[in-house]
DNA sequence: GACATTTAAATGCATTTGCATGTACATTGC
DNA sequence: GCAATGTACATGCAAATGCATTTAAATGTC
């Protein structure tokens, strides 16, 4: 294999990382424009939003959303102290903490979603048809595995 | 438009994340084994080395390498101390520096090469045709513009 | 049950980042 | 020429991150 050929991977990478970089930088400023907590935050809480107050497991989001350890505890934390979220003692397990989205918690959340979503679709939706948004799905799914 | 079509469009703002989060995990993971320097410094030393001795300015890289103002200063700062670069008083502008790379920047640049392109390599060749990674490029590339 | 091992989460400390501002030089308009 | 404005880069300080370790509770072994 020549270099030539090996070159498109080494593109393929690159161009994956500027068009990530992108497009994050248009959603944080468009939350930072609008006065709303960082993307992170978001993802936190839709987590907690979508377990129906059952309460989440901070280990559980710490594989859902890719994050080490210490940086999700201190982004609980964070979001905590802003009175987004609340940590209860787990009681099934003592050593852990349930945690619960708050009104405000869903509140902020719903803020943030219109926002959130009009970033992306400025860009997808504008630049990518469907299909072809389906097809970079598909080929992009297969980088996880 | 419904909301289950805008979906696609989320999904592949969430797909690209994770999937840009996946590969870089793996490249910052395969450089910190062999003891190398993050890939920001690489990203910086190919810069230098590709301008041949002609010495690069701050501000270049910035546009290039999609970092801010400061945060490129200090990775500068960082990669000087190492003494894989050296700053130079520019003489047609004296506001400003030029870069060059020095031996040992070149040495460790070359040293992280395989290194890096492996862990590409054992992603993108794996996963994805040639024809894919075309694709790939061509449909990412439209995000930036 | 007592002890070693594993797991969940928090935290001290060093490094890195973000934001705002500072410093020095360059350029523009008069 | 020189005051005003703009540009290149650095930096003080606060916040976030990474790494290693700690704390506390669960689980496994005998």
């Amino acid at each position: 294999m020549t270099n030539l050929d090996d070159d498109i991977y080494e593109t393929a990478w690159i161009t994956l990382a500027q068009g990530h970089q992108a497009v994050l930088d248009k959603i944080e400023n468009a939350l930072k424009s609008a006065e709303l907590p960082p993307l992170g935050w978001y993802d936190v809480l839709l987590e907690l939003s979508r377990s129906e107050g059952e309460g989440v497991r901070a280990f559980e989001l710490e594989s859902r959303l890719l994050l080490p350890q210490y940086g999700l505890s201190r982004l609980l934390d964070r979001i905590e102290k802003s009175g987004f979220l609340e940590r209860q003692v787990c009681k099934s397990d003592r050593r852990g903490k349930l945690l619960y989205i708050t009104r405000s918690g869903e509140a902020i959340r719903q803020k943030m979603w219109p926002v959130y979503q009009k970033a992306i679709m400025d860009i997808f939706e504008k630049k990518l048809s469907r299909t072809e948004a389906v097809k970079f799905i598909q080929t992009l799914s297969k980088l996880r595995v």
